[in-house]
DNA sequence: GACTATTTATAAG
DNA sequence: TTTTATAAATAGT
């Protein structure tokens, strides 16, 4: 319509394609709002001004909730769905199995950033991982808390303790782990005696020294109060 | 146009509004086809038709690209760029904080099967969130780990260790932690004494008892050792 | 689907 | 922006 029929294809003057964009997207919006009204239908339209702005159109139903039931559909209606005039430029992404192939490939590129402005970065592929990682969120949420509330018992902020209670839970804690370890200890001199000169010689000075420092600073626990009646002596290794 | 004008309301007749639904349908795919052509823009249209078929268009830029254009705007851009003849009818989700709202409701529903084909449940949504999800659970994972590392220099599984060295350093590990606790320990009863009477007397007895079992068990460590040398004896506390 | 009277959209000024 | 000649869409048939 108007005094000339102009040519369809792209308008090279850019005031004029903006101009051009203004009032047809006026009447475009309009007839879409006509027939939603009429066919009381849903509807979605959005464009991309030559300006990059977005502008959008949605009848009775939120333009996320057309979006939302288009996603739902099954993989085949959506692809009968396609209408081009121009069919040849459509390749690619079909269904969710290539989606989510499409995920494996994204998740071993390094930016993600890149990722979320790359084309295939479908949103039928973001939906169909969502729950899993709302999962995976909530599972490892639990499994830090369970971790953490065991660290607490080991090593706390020894300030924070108010109660001797809770220092003497921690202390027994610490008495029967380290009384495990120095049993396996036991048990892995002995056993690298029995078998073969294996143990290196260097490794008991080092701990006498590291644990005489440490008593030295708190000039109350020794190593060798610590280790008596341990019966693989630290002295039988000495150099 | 036309021979009559139509009122701007639904088509009650089926037929006629299904006949009304396919010219207009046509019409308007063929407008937003030269509004994408001539001003060479980005539009993506979706309706359901009124037996509620699904109808598409997209110009050079695949639909699913639109979609994802649209879904990696800023909140605010999304928000001013709709367009509505009918205002009134837009409540509800507008930008991404109502959409974690709208989220943790439905985290609270029963069927999760149910949230797939609710329509509250955007992609818009989706998107925005899948970033955060992925980042949350790459820093829970590292969360975790760390925190699993430290819990195993306090409790290691003993027959793990393989080496003297290992069995050492969790050794010395435990010691330094069990100094700094039985010194606040003993920060705690000094200042209960000092200060009022408040500390209760059970609390040592219970203590040795816990501890005597252990040494009973080990044959090796004796409570009364380990705490030789503190100037805040525990036989001073007990009934 | 095709026809056509009429309304509507819009290109150019 | 508004006007207007003309092209295009479409309601009823």
């Amino acid at each position: 319509m108007g005094r000339a029929k102009l040519e369809l294809k792209r308008i090279e003057k850019s005031t004029n394609r903006q101009i051009t964009f203004s009032k047809r997207k006026k009447g475009l919006i309009k007839k879409a709002y006509e027939l939603s009204t009429l066919c009381d239908i849903d509807i979605a339209l959005l464009m991309f001004s030559p300006s990059d702005r977005l502008c959008l159109f949605s009848g009775q139903t939120r333009i996320e909730d057309v979006f939302a039931r288009y996603i739902n559909l099954p993989d085949q209606e959506r692809e009968n769905a396609i209408v081009l005039p121009d069919q040849s430029k459509r390749l690619g992404i079909q269904n969710k199995e290539d989606l989510l192939r499409t995920l494996e490939q994204l998740k071993t590129e390094d930016d993600m950033a890149l990722q979320i402005n790359e084309p295939r970065f479908l949103s039928i592929f973001i939906f169909a991982n969502l729950q899993e990682l709302e999962q995976e969120v909530c599972r490892l949420q639990q499994q830090l808390r369970i971790s953490e509330e065991e660290l607490r018992k080991f090593e706390p902020d020894p300030v924070r303790f108010t109660s001797v209670e809770e220092v003497e839970a921690c202390e027994t804690h610490l008495l029967n782990t380290l009384t495990r370890v120095v049993q396996r200890r036991k048990h892995l001199l002995n056993k690298s005696c029995d078998v073969v000169e294996s143990w290196r010689p260097d490794a008991e000075p080092k701990l006498a020294h590291i644990i005489t420092n440490s008593a030295h600073q708190t000039n109350w626990l020794s190593y060798d109060l610590l280790f008596q009646g341990s019966d693989s002596s630290p002295n039988q290794h000495s150099k």
